[in-house]
DNA sequence: TTCCGCTGGTTTGAATAGTGAACCAGCGGA
DNA sequence: TCCGCTGGTTCACTATTCAAACCAGCGGAA
């Protein structure tokens, strides 16, 4: 594990629930060295990656890092176009969505989007890096991924319901068959009680599933009718949203999710 | 120079206007070695500090930049992130600084520091609320707010000069085009006697005004000079204040606030 | 007060990483 | 075919990391 590698993990270590930290926490964490860590902790901070409060001595994420997404913000395409796209969907929604691409079998937050303002909200913690079958995002890429990468995220044990063992395989392939139907993949109190949410894959320029754009909202709000509006909503911006990551979307599912009768038309 | 702060200065090397950046690139702004350069932007790519597009192998800046950008936001309040900046501008104008958000027509004060030691200071009543056409907080705003913005701010009699009435509409439009061309709104003697300010804006993400950022200095202490001085400190950090509370501020603006000399050396 | 256990931070020689000149392969143009 | 560029890799040499001991400061308990 390269020098940088382990200094850059550091920051992984700051959440929402844990947001300050001492150069004792982060040695405990880490289980690294003292003298080490603390380097480290000492460059991220002359680099602007953290800061230290001067009366704690404790460490958070620093200015660096807004300034940087911010450039990332108006330099990168994709996540200008997106957007958009994400904007007008979450206003449309009037939900929280977001879109995250898979790094290995972690889901990792591209974008989201929460133009509303209904009071009950679902507070996500995007950021959070949740098990793949736990969440509607994870299970949409499977279902749309070839079938040996079901094999390979059931082998590692980070992609399983926390406290719940692996999942039985038979029933997980029935649940993707369903989801390729159905044209997206749903969830209801799977990770979080009373979080619903829906999802679809996105695809790269090969057709294959590399990212998935999903709607979260409070499972008290809707039953049914919620899911098939959210759903209906997203697959009619499926394909959008893969265009403007520059992928396109393979022909059987964009048949899917586009209604006959506006097949019919066009 | 330590492994971590070469690699972190490798994320400096990308801007709005080189936003990515070949292998080659890299090695020839830096000047380093090649096969160094390389390792380096593996493992940013690896954490996901950076990613490399597939096809031109070029490297932009990447999503976990985004990721922990929104955790610092989300887990580090606003005062926070402007205190070091607010108070390295108060120590280098020897006047009060403060930054105020806009709450409805309201200017609440987020964070003041006024550390220096003139016996002769504007003492500040933080919690004032003052009326937003008698500060020059209030016209930076407006003057870098939508056109329709305005129209609402003179229907409501709490944004007036206290005891004058509404102000007049053509004269006030011709004063905000003026504060735009100029860069930052001033005012003197006009809510307090013997008390004059200069205020420029803060954007959010979206490049919409948010909140002002303002020096007061006692009328008496300078003339023009005085307020081209405070104002030049103001524009030079205009864009540090915006970015630390994770905005962007518009290029038209920033051109403004970047003497032209300055812009050609960059 | 004195002791204790914690905190953040620094120093030491032995082990282990990172470094950089030279190298390779691929590509587009003359 | 050659050239100059690109991104990427290899292997002696060297700088960094490791582990442990150390320091100073703080807050609570005896």
């Amino acid at each position: 594990m390269s020098t940088i590698a382990k200094a850059l993990g550091l920051l992984d270590l700051f959440s929402d629930t844990r947001p300050r930290l001492g150069l004792s926490d982060v040695q405990r964490l880490t289980g690294r060295d003292k003298a080490t860590v603390h380097r480290h902790l000492v460059a991220l901070e002359r680099a602007g990656f953290l800061e230290q409060d001067a009366r704690t001595r404790a460490y958070r994420l620093g200015p660096a890092l807004t300034r940087l997404a911010g450039m990332r913000a108006r330099t990168v395409p994709e996540v200008e176009m997106v957007r958009t796209i994400i904007d007008t969907l979450s206003r449309a929604a009037g939900e929280l969505v977001h879109i995250s691409r898979l790094q290995g079998f972690d889901l990792v937050d591209v974008y989201h989007a929460e133009l509303h303002d209904h009071p009950v909200r679902v507070s996500f913690d995007a950021y959070g890096l949740p098990p793949l079958f736990a969440t509607s995002s994870g299970k949409a890429y499977l279902a749309f991924s070839p079938g040996g990468l079901v094999d390979l995220a059931l082998a590692d044990p980070r992609t399983w319901l926390p406290g719940a063992g692996a999942p039985d395989k038979a029933d997980l392939l029935a649940d993707l068959q369903a989801i390729v139907r159905r044209g997206y993949a749903r969830n209801r109190d799977a990770l979080r009680l009373g979080v619903s949410s829906v999802a679809i894959p996105v695809f790269d320029a090969a057709s294959r599933a590399v990212a998935t754009c999903s709607i979260a909202y409070p499972s008290s709000r809707g039953g049914v009718e919620a899911e098939a509006r959210l759903a209906g909503l997203l697959m009619a911006h499926g394909r959008d949203i893969t265009e403007a990551m520059g992928g396109t979307v393979p022909a059987d599912v964009q048949a899917i999710w586009t209604p006959s009768r506006e097949r019919a038309a066009s």
